[in-house]
RNA sequence: UCCGGGGUAGCUCAAUGGUAGAGCAGGUCGCUGUUAACGACAAGGUUACAGGUUCGAGUCCUGUCCCCGGAG
C-alpha cells in the first residue's frame, strides 16, 4: 500500500539493479574514503557518486581492459552515478565566500546578487573555475563529455547550485540558465547506456521550483535531480513543490540530502534515491549513528563500551581508542559502520513499504533515534 | 658531597624586570550533489616553596626542597 506518494521501485542499470529507495554513497574520487574496494558491497550500498570536477584530470586516462578510471579506481562493478560539478559552483563560489551551506539554519538573507567570486566565475557558456591556482572551465558541453568518458551508469546535466542566501531575482535568472544548460546537456548527450538526469533549482522559493520542475520535467532526461539549496525546515513544502510536476515513470534523485530527518521526508515526497556524505564524513569526524541516535565515539564515557559496531567484531571502546591515538583504521571502521547503518535503515524502511508498515515502523523508529 | 643545568596549564615548552602564552591532551559543539579522517568555541595557573631587592619579579638576590647530567 502507499503511503503518500512514497514509492518502492527497481532501478536497472547495465551494471545491476538498485532497489529503492536508496541511499546513494558519496564516493567522490572514485573512492568511498578510507574503504577498500572490497568494503563497498560489504556495507550493503548499492549504488555510488562520483564528482566529475574532482575527476577532471583523472578522466583524461586512457581505458584500460575497457575500463574507465571510474571502474578502476572503484575497483568494484557496481551502479554507479557522477556528479556533474554544478554544485563545485556553489561550494567553491558562495558557500565559501558567503559561509553558508545549503540548507539554511537560520532566517537570513543576503544582498549578494552572485555571480563573481574570487575563483567562481560564472558566464552564459559555462564557468570559469580557479582552484590552487590551476585553471579550470567547464560548460554543459564538457561536463556531459567528461561524464561519458567517466563511464557512470547516471550522469547529471551542468547546472548551477544556488546559495539559500540568493535573492529572488538572481535564483531566477540562474534557474533559467541551468534550464539552458539542461538542453545543451540534451544535446551532446550520446552515449544512451547513460541515463542523462536533468536538475531541478529554483532555490528556497516555490514558485521557482515548480516552474523548474516543470520545465526539466518535461525534457527528454531519462530521470531527474533535485538540486540546489533549502530554506529552513523547508525540505517537506519544497520537495512536495517540485514532486508534483516530475513524470511518476522516471526516477528521482535527490542531491546532496541527507539526514535522517531528510530521508523520510524525502521518501514521502516521492524521492527514489538520494546521496549525501554524512554517513562518510561525520564517521571520520567520530560521529556513530545508532538507532538510539547519534554519538560521539571519542568521548571518554565510551572508552569501556563493549557494544560491537555493525556487522564487525569491534567493539565501541576499541574504536574509541583508535580514535584516541590518531589510528589511520578508526575512520575505516567507523565508515564501515556508518554506511551498513544507513544501508540497514533504507532496507528497514523498503520492507515497511511493502507491507505496509511504514507509518508505524517510522514512529517506532522516531521514539528511539530521537529519544532525549 | 661538589660542579653545572633545570622546576611555568594534565604533558612538552614560550614569555628584553612591565597584562603569564602556544602546541598537544582533556571538554563542549558543529558537519547536507566532500577544497572537510576536519573545523569552531570554551576551560585550564598560588610560575616548586619561603623570604628579599624594586613603583613593578616567572625573570634579579638568599635559603630550602625536588629533577636531570657530570665528577667523586
Amino acid at each position: 500500500s502507499r503511503t503518500g506518494r512514497a514509492r518502492l521501485g527497481i532501478l536497472k542499470t547495465p551494471n545491476g539493479i538498485v532497489l529503492t529507495p536508496a541511499y546513494v554513497i558519496v564516493a567522490t574520487h572514485a573512492e568511498v574514503r578510507t574503504l577498500k574496494p572490497r568494503d563497498i558491497k560489504a556495507t550493503g550500498t548499492q549504488l555510488v557518486i562520483a564528482n566529475t570536477y574532482h575527476l577532471w584530470e583523472k578522466s583524461k586516462i586512457k581505458k584500460q581492459n575497457s575500463k574507465s578510471y571510474l571502474e578502476q579506481k572503484l575497483g568494484v562493478q557496481m551502479p554507479t552515478m557522477t556528479d556533474s560539478g554544478g554544485f563545485q559552483v556553489f561550494s567553491l563560489g558562495a558557500a565559501r565566500e558567503q559561509g553558508v551551506g545549503k540548507v539554511l539554519k537560520r532566517n537570513q538573507t543576503s544582498k549578494i546578487k552572485g555571480q563573481n567570486y574570487s575563483d567562481v566565475r560564472i558566464i552564459e557558456k559555462g564557468v570559469h573555475f580557479k582552484i590552487d591556482g590551476k585553471k579550470r572551465f567547464i560548460s554543459p558541453e564538457t561536463s556531459v563529455a567528461t561524464q561519458q568518458r567517466l563511464g557512470a551508469d547516471i550522469i547529471f546535466a551542468f547546472d548551477e547550485c544556488t546559495s539559500p542566501l540568493h535573492p529572488y531575482p538572481y535564483t531566477l535568472a540562474s534557474m533559467e540558465r541551468t534550464h539552458r544548460w539542461a538542453s545543451r546537456c540534451l544535446k551532446v548527450h550520446t552515449n544512451k547506456n547513460q541515463m542523462l538526469y536533468g536538475i531541478v533549482q529554483g532555490g528556497r522559493f516555490k514558485r521557482l521550483r515548480a516552474q523548474s520542475a516543470k520545465t526539466i520535467g518535461t525534457m527528454a532526461f531519462d530521470g531527474f535531480g533535485i538540486g540546489g539549496s533549502f530554506g529552513k525546515d523547508e525540505m517537506r513544502s519544497t520537495l512536495a513543490a517540485v514532486v508534483a510536476h516530475l513524470p511518476e515513470d522516471k526516477p528521482r534523485h535527490l542531491l546532496g540530502i541527507g539526514t535522517v530527518a531528510d530521508i523520510f521526508d524525502a521518501i514521502e515526497a516521492g524521492v527514489d534515491t538520494f546521496d549525501c556524505v554524512i554517513p562518510t564524513r561525520e564517521a571520520r569526524h567520530g560521529r556513530l549513528y545508532t538507532d538510539t541516535g547519534p554519538l560521539d565515539v571519542r568521548k571518554i564515557k565510551f572508552a569501556a563500551d563493549r557494544r560491537r559496531l555493525l556487522g564487525s567484531r569491534s567493539t565501541l571502546g576499541a574504536l574509541h581508542r583508535l580514535f584516541r591515538s590518531h589510528d589511520e583504521g578508526a575512520g575505516r571502521l567507523a565508515t564501515l559502520h556508518n554506511v551498513r547503518w544507513f544501508n540497514l535503515l533504507l532496507e528497514r524502511i523498503r520492507a515497511a513499504l511493502a507491507d505496509g508498515s511504514y507509518r508505524t515502523f517510522k514512529r517506532k523508529f522516531l521514539i528511539s533515534f530521537l529519544r532525549p
